[in-house]
DNA sequence: ACGGTATACATCGTATCACGAAGTATATAT
DNA sequence: ATATATACTTCGTGATACGATGTATACCGT
């Protein structure tokens, strides 16, 4: 998919994919990959920018003798998801722009 | 809006902006804004890429004494229109794992 | 015992890109 | 005279996705 394309939504999708459920970043991969892939790299800074912006919180988990850090969405994160669906209508009629493509029904 | 999530779309508005007619920066500007704004650099960094990528041809015209550039789709531009049509399923499917942000129905 | 693969997180550098700021220049309206 | 609209250009910056690389453990097959 077009790495353009991907910006306004892999925050979001991050989001998402902690909304029901605390997780982790390889478990996020997984989840996201039907969707959207995303290498672990980007995942990191994504978590990272995310909390920095209190949209999650994080705490580290022992698991099977490593490390596993357990994200989970803050109230401003569930608001940054709403706020995208408004945000939405912009995206379907800038869509309906470009597959009419013309100017005949201004 | 969000800059991220224009960021996918921008270059295909461009070029929906041309693609019935040739037109010029200061319009293209003016068409868009319905839609999507942006700003003069933006939009003048935008026609380079797209340029220099062979989306499209440039001419420029004497017009009141001032200098116009028309901007005129190419192939490959109609073509770069076309993919994003088929990106946008993809597209689609993140929107509506967002929306339902649940995974009850796998 | 060894090698490969999966799990799990971290850091660095780079390329792309939208945008504000500032500039140049002409025509028209107040 | 001043402001506004038209029209294009250049520069610098900040945000961001990603490949490359590294660390470390567990498991599975041969």
């Amino acid at each position: 998919m077009d790495v353009q394309l991907k910006r306004g939504l892999l925050d979001v999708c991050v989001l998402t994919a902690i909304k029901n459920e605390d997780s982790y970043g390889y478990k996020i991969i997984k989840d996201l990959k039907p969707y959207v892939e995303l290498s672990e790299s980007t995942l990191y800074t994504i978590l990272k920018r995310l909390e920095t912006g209190s949209m999650l919180t994080v705490r580290s988990v022992e698991h099977d003798g490593r490390l596993r850090k357990y994200y989970r969405i803050t109230a401003m994160g569930l608001k940054r998801i709403e706020e995208f669906k408004e945000e939405w209508e912009k995206v379907l009629a800038i869509y309906q722009f470009v597959i009419k493509g013309d100017k005949e029904n201004d």
